[in-house]
DNA sequence: TTTTTTGTAACTGAATTAGTTACAGGATAG
DNA sequence: CTATCCTGTAACTAATTCAGTTACAAAAAA
């Protein structure tokens, strides 16, 4: 399962773009989630990190360094997960094998197109699709 | 990452879809992985549980249970990942919290039609064409 | 100057993972 | 028949990841 910072770091973002006019120090953000203020300036380093976010030391509040609409949750995803490769393939199988030998670029391959489909979902959802959610419907 | 059992998983099945009149024992199939032999046993036995092959206790050689074309890389996936949810959501956001009370509703929204583009993918793809990549390409 | 806050390091405990040893008991070969 | 091969599974290990926590220096604000 991955890890629950990139759904921590959408309500962080949704948190922050729903109250523009706020500067929400990380214990308040951390009552929202429910967590430790420590996990949330965590994430909010990463963000800042990936361009998404902008903050000061010592000062409270974190700013969209972006539109809600221009934040997409691929770009957000790939904030907190540095990791490129959704699927994990087992190291050296057995050159001398005729499976073995190419196992690794048809894995590849095939688990490359589906990655692809699931950041391709992602991108197209963004910051503002998800307020408009929060907010506007239901 | 997804853990390699899904690699080590397809690895598996499309050596025994290759060499349907051996029996290969599990310290053959081992040896192409380039692991344990019990490695290969356990991952066998979710494949055994799923449906996707036979195998006889003391007895070498696993058998498909269907047709190479007939086995979806969703199928084995599901078959060695029992967890049916990609994305962790964080438990219990603030309830009083405008944001967080409807964060995970949201949140699920969000990645479950990210989830099913990538199921989607990997249901399109099956034993047979992993076999055609890897003995008829290249 | 006192308080608030960020950023970050360091540590913890829980969970997952792959690998390993061990072994009971079914199947098979000589 | 019996010695060997093999499966299925339990139990343990070490490595890794994760979320949560304590602690604190330094910046900002009251």
């Amino acid at each position: 399962m991955i890890n629950s910072r990139v759904a921590v770091a959408i309500h962080i973002l949704a948190l922050i773009a729903s109250r523009p006019h706020d500067d929400l120090p990380s214990d308040y953000i951390a009552s929202s989630v429910n967590t430790n203020p420590v996990v949330i300036r965590r994430i909010l380093g990463m963000l800042r990190k990936a361009g998404l976010i902008r903050t000061s030391v010592g000062k409270a509040g974190a700013a969209l360094a972006k539109e809600p609409f221009q934040i997409s949750l691929l770009e957000v995803y790939q904030a907190v997960e540095k990791d490129s490769e959704l699927f994990a393939v087992h190291e050296n199988p057995n050159p001398h094998c005729p499976v073995g030998k190419r196992i690794n670029a048809v894995l590849n391959e095939a688990f490359h197109s589906a990655q692809s489909a699931l950041e391709n979902k992602l991108a197209a959802q963004n910051i503002q699709g998800i307020m408009d959610h929060l907010f506007n419907e239901g």
